[in-house]
RNA sequence: GGUCCCGUAGCUCAACGGAUAGAGCAACUGCCUUCUAAGCAGUAGGUUACAGGUUCGAGCCCUGUCGGGAUCACCA
């Protein structure tokens, strides 16, 4: 550090970029190169070093001149003299000595210099000319996403279209970053659940088939899962009429308490205890485990038909995964991990047998992580699943994309995994998301309020298909079809992904999803212009090759510049912090500059061939970014609007 | 009660500790005889829940208070 400012060494990242031609400096690595140099002229200046990370450097606000500002109040006291005065000795060292500032002025604290128009002319170049712009080099490292997760006893509701979505871009950026992603989901076939959903089929279902009655194989079993909550509710209501349940009434009941409510708290004891169903179910549960033939057949019949709908919900999602994991293959996991931490001295046994590990000095309690009989629970099942991940691809992260419910299982079976020393313990990261509420609160199977996922899809496409048809779009044919599949999916998915995963979001679905303003479509729509500028390059053959020549940029056409410049590290900073939102942000503001650069500025009908030329280019980068940012986020772009 | 998360315009959401807190929706005004008006421009809307503190500078960091949510199962 301190070596010569601006001397031959640093001429390789400042400026001589040379073989692009008619460029004279780096374009893209102007906020470290002004960092560089603010920090250096600092330092001759006042002669005290200053760290160049520790310059900090925006983009100048619209109602100022200049492109970037430095900020310099960290220097002032250094320097020993006003904000305003060391503004003016270093923009004035700066606009001497270094080749691409065209001029500076100070406002307050900030120094705002203004660029040189070859700055931009190699920026953009740079853009044009770098495969896949905004994708990082290889890491060769393994990043491991769990997301959707569902149970196999019902379809797939509001909040797994939330998780499917988070899951799949945070993959998709992960990807772009560099890292080799794989996508898993576990998915939960084995307990109770299925089996209600079995016995109710058995006895009620007479041989129907999802086929025979014409519905997805989820809805399907979903429904018999319903229809086994009806029949068990049914055989309560009786059960409460019995001689047997009076007493227990009579005998237990608190003070004050009504008999709705010992009734309603009883539910779960009478179950167990006394229901027909319920002893069934347990039967059922048992002979399951202990791979009874008809049991497993009826339970993979079941299971089949569930994920043959699962699969549809997701294709229409846009999601995959590399692997499933099967709870029923992954339910036993995990002993022979306590095993390990008893003899670690990790966990410790308790009188009655049951192993516990004590996080008390880590803010969080004492857990259970094997019963006295020797079961395992919840999280066994993690700690053993995460090590068989481990063994499977080798990733030294993996990535939860679970609600935030579970915020507390993740803390405690991340720690837990640390004590253990396991390699990956530090890589592993719960992406917490809040849940969709309705306007009228949380979603409740109960009260028949939940947001079924297929439905929220065919609601998007019908609303997209009228919208197209009001704007005289046509609205036949498969072309046609894949477009308003675009435009819904597209607004479905931004209205879902711009929110920041953490925060709960409320999810309206009578207004459902805009088609204007901050929304996919918007974004997808600026493309559409672009992508019919660039049919008509081809079709008219237009010279691009005087785009340099352009002189008078104007101020719509740096601020798209700006935001290009910003891409790649939008993305490092979406897949540092798995947050997706950073890119939908970014997509919007930037189709929001060109929407606005298209209306002030005519492109085709340019004063000039090299302004149009430039300005085809400039649309070009604009279109190939704003594409590659939506893709990250799984939206597609329609081909007209 | 303990722990964690969240409180920003009527609504839905932004804002690496930086300049006068920004967008969209809803409301009101304008702009299609020039590349698609799913667009653009404008008006109005704020004591960033509240009170202190840290510093050149706080919506953001610290402390407390008040509201909302989640969780604190040998359920998954």
């Amino acid at each position: 550090m301190g070596a010569g400012l601006w001397g031959r060494d640093d001429c390789r990242d400042v400026a001589c970029n040379v073989s692009t031609g008619w460029g004279t400096f780096a374009g893209m690595d102007i906020l470290r190169t002004l960092q560089r140099d603010v920090a250096a002229a600092v330092e001759r200046l006042y002669g005290e070093p200053v760290a160049p990370e520790k310059v900090q450097i925006n983009p100048t606000l619209p109602e100022f001149t200049g492109d970037y500002a430095a900020v310099l109040f960290p220097f002032v006291k250094l320097a020993r003299k006003s904000p305003e005065a060391v503004g003016a000795e270093v923009g004035e060292l700066l606009q001497r000595e270094a080749p691409y500032v065209k001029g500076y002025n100070v406002v307050k604290g900030f120094l705002n210099i203004e660029l040189k128009e070859t700055f931009w002319h190699e920026l953009l170049q740079e853009v044009l000319s770098t495969p896949h712009y905004g994708r990082q080099p290889r890491r060769g490292e393994r990043v491991m996403v769990e997301y959707s997760s569902p149970n196999t006893n019902k379809p797939l509701h509001l909040g797994h279209v939330r998780n499917c979505l988070l899951g799949w871009s945070c993959s998709q950026i992960l990807d772009a970053a560099g890292y080799d992603v794989v996508k898993v989901q576990i998915i939960n076939d084995r307990g109770v659940a299925i089996c209600k959903s079995m016995l109710a089929w058995q006895k009620f279902g007479e041989g129907r088939t999802p086929q025979s009655e014409g519905i997805k194989g989820d809805h399907f079993v979903g429904d018999y899962y319903v229809l086994f909550e009806r029949k068990s509710q049914e055989e309560y209501e009786a059960w409460q009429q019995t001689p047997e349940a009076r007493a227990l009434y009579e005998a237990r009941r608190k003070p004050e308490q009504s008999e709705k409510d010992f009734f309603k708290e009883y539910k779960n004891r009478w179950f167990n205890e006394h229901s027909r169903l319920g002893a069934e179910v347990r039967d059922m549960l048992l002979r399951w485990e202990a791979g009874d033939p008809d049991t497993l057949a009826l339970w993979r019949q079941m299971n089949n038909w569930v994920y043959e709908g699962f699969e549809a919900t997701y294709a229409q999602l846009g999601v995959r995964f590399d692997k499933n994991y099967y709870e029923s293959d992954t339910y036993l996991l995990g002993k022979d991990i306590v095993e390990e931490g008893l003899q670690k001295g990790v966990f410790f046994k308790k009188e009655d047998g049951s192993v516990w590990i004590d996080l008390t000095d880590a803010g969080h309690d004492q857990k259970v992580v094997l019963r006295a009989d020797g079961t395992s629970v919840y999280i066994t099942q993690d700690m053993g699943t995460a090590r068989m991940r481990y063994r499977d691809f080798g990733c030294k992260r993996m990535v939860y994309v679970v609600a935030d419910e579970q915020n507390y299982h993740f803390a405690v079976l991340f720690e837990t995994l640390r004590r253990l020393g396991e390699p990956y313990a530090d890589g592993l990261y719960h992406l917490s998301y809040g849940l969709v509420e309705l306007p009228t609160g949380r979603m409740k199977t109960r009260e028949g309020t939940v947001v079924d996922a297929d439905d929220l899809i065919a609601e998007v496409l019908r609303l997209a298909r009228e919208q197209v048809a009001e704007r005289g779009s046509p609205t036949e044919g498969p072309e046609a079809e894949e477009n308003i599949r675009r435009i819904a999916m597209g607004a479905l998915k931004f209205f879902m992904i711009r929110v920041h995963p953490k925060r709960r979001m409320v999810f309206n679905p009578e207004e459902s999803v805009d088609l204007q303003g901050q929304t996919g479509p918007y974004i997808q729509y600026s493309w559409v212009r672009i992508h019919g500028l660039m049919q008509r390059i081809e079709h008219e053959s237009i010279d691009l090759s005087t785009a340099h020549q352009y002189t008078d940029l104007q101020p719509q056409e740096k601020e798209l510049l700006k935001a290009l410049r910003e891409y790649p590290s939008v993305v490092l900073t979406a897949a540092q912090e798995y947050d997706p939102s950073h890119v939908a942000n970014y997509g919007y503001q930037l189709a929001k500059n060109y929407h606005r650069f298209w209306h002030d500025l005519p492109v085709f009908n340019a004063p000039t061939p090299e302004a149009r030329a430039f300005r085809l280019q400039l649309s070009r980068a604009v279109g190939q970014t704003l594409q590659s940012a939506m893709h990250l986020l799984g939206i597609e772009m329609p081909q007209r609007m």
